[in-house]
DNA sequence: CGGGCCGTTGACACAAATCAATGTCCGTGG
DNA sequence: CCACGGACATTGATTTGTGTCAACGGCCCG
């Protein structure tokens, strides 16, 4: 029920490509005049389903959207948490049947942006094109170190990561010191993202509170970030959110 | 100590391009006219390393190349395996900063091509941006099913997926029936790939013989390729290796 | 007031990790 | 030609982290 700040618009699609992609300012001036229609999502229902042939591509606004997938026995696994600014199935544009399923996990904004659309500014606008293309490497290579998450760590330190990761790219992780944050999922889809069950994400919770780390009514208390980072080993270098000049590329033309 | 039976030259990855990009004949001679330089890289030894900025891509023409992530603890983790016509590192034309080590499993000729060359390329044809991004996008989705593979599934079914995925990734999976090929890699590297130890890959392998599978001396032995996709609970799709007609597509212009 | 979702807790089961030893193959150098 | 070392594979005994099952509690909302 959280009321978004800004009017919908791409804004925020458009800042987090400028932290990555050094744009012009007719190529901002064309993202942010991309047509698109504001959609209010439910939670827990897909809202893009597997093997669907989609023909936009969305960006969260406000809220929180999981890429769901899931064995042959119907266990879930998110593959992939979406938080406002991102466009979950951006990769849609160039591989348009979707290989997961998308959901809300609280009551969300999107904002559904035809690949016509996209794809017309990316054929006139080549470094639009290589930026795009660039911020799907980044959701790469946060699923990389997902890969790691879920395959190298034991459950303390596989949730601790996972609050670290969602930290910075919501945004609002301190250098140090303490840090509360709404975070809106159940312990259940805490448990599909980091491949434990719920009762374990349960008492692994209860097993960081005795670091001042909590998580309770949608928020998460962390009383030293340091202790945090610590405990789920986590090096923020792999979300690429601060790109030193030099990495600051566009191609020629 | 294999010998690549073709010339090193890029024509497998553009073979794999096109089977998900429809690409004109200039374009084609345009990628086919990159410039590269051979090179065989010894097992087992980063020759890309973490952190590192690059400013080639390379192309696998023979062996198998491994992406390596690990924990703070070191533990290694495999979280992409690349057969020969893959570029491994495409990703680094967007993003030149390494976020993971680059290694050969086996005994690996890899061709090396400049960014420059292929940003120019990108500059020149947005269909061949594109193609290029589409084939990111593709190691996306093998990278997602990763995830649900090292999260969902048991040591068993976690194998047996893995050993049809590279036989379908290799074009050497029959429709059903006896398989044999080779696969490069060690127990070792297998349990860097599957999140397991080696010892239970170890045991792993001796169930699964029951069932007619069998991985020695770097070859494996399929007795009914049904039966090992039923364990393995595969489904190709996500492979994205035979696109309908209208999932062919390319951008304007 | 009742039902459902979410969170919590305990007892127990089990898959996989760990530890440790031994075996096999192969290339190398004496 | 044989001894040696190293990489890889195999096996058994034991431990442990996490899953499973089941029950219960709190809270919101209709």
């Amino acid at each position: 029920m959280s009321v978004s700040p800004e009017a919908p618009s791409l804004a925020r699609f458009l800042a987090r490509l400028m932290r990555r992609s050094a744009l012009t300012e007719s190529e901002q001036a064309a993202i942010l005049a991309l047509p698109a229609t504001v959609r209010c999502v439910a939670p827990n229902r897909d809202f893009v389903r597997l093997g669907e042939r989609v023909d936009q591509a969305c960006c969260v606004i406000d809220g929180l959207v999981a890429r769901f997938d899931q064995n042959a026995e119907g266990d879930r696994q998110i593959t992939a948490l979406h938080v406002p600014g991102d466009m979950p199935d951006l990769y849609s544009v160039v591989q348009p049947r979707a290989t997961s399923a998308l959901q809300a996990l609280s009551e969300s904004t999107i904002l559904s942006v035809p690949h016509a659309a996209l794809r017309e500014l990316t054929g006139d606008y080549p470094a639009i094109a290589e930026a795009l293309w660039r911020d799907c490497m980044v959701d790469g290579m946060i699923l990389a170190q997902w890969v790691v998450n879920v395959g190298r760590r034991d459950a303390r330190t596989r949730v601790a990561h996972l609050l670290c990761e969602m930290a910075c790219r919501l945004g609002v992780a301190p250098a140090e010191g303490r840090l509360v944050f709404q975070l809106p999922l159940t312990q259940q889809h805490l448990a599909d993202a980091t491949a434990l069950t719920p009762v374990h994400v349960n008492r692994t919770l209860k097993a960081l509170e005795v670091h001042g780390i909590s998580f309770r009514h949608r928020t998460v208390r962390i009383g030293d970030w340091r202790a945090l980072t610590a405990i789920g080993e986590f090096d923020p270098a792999y979300l690429q959110s601060d790109l030193r000049r030099e990495d600051l590329i566009r191609i020629a033309r």
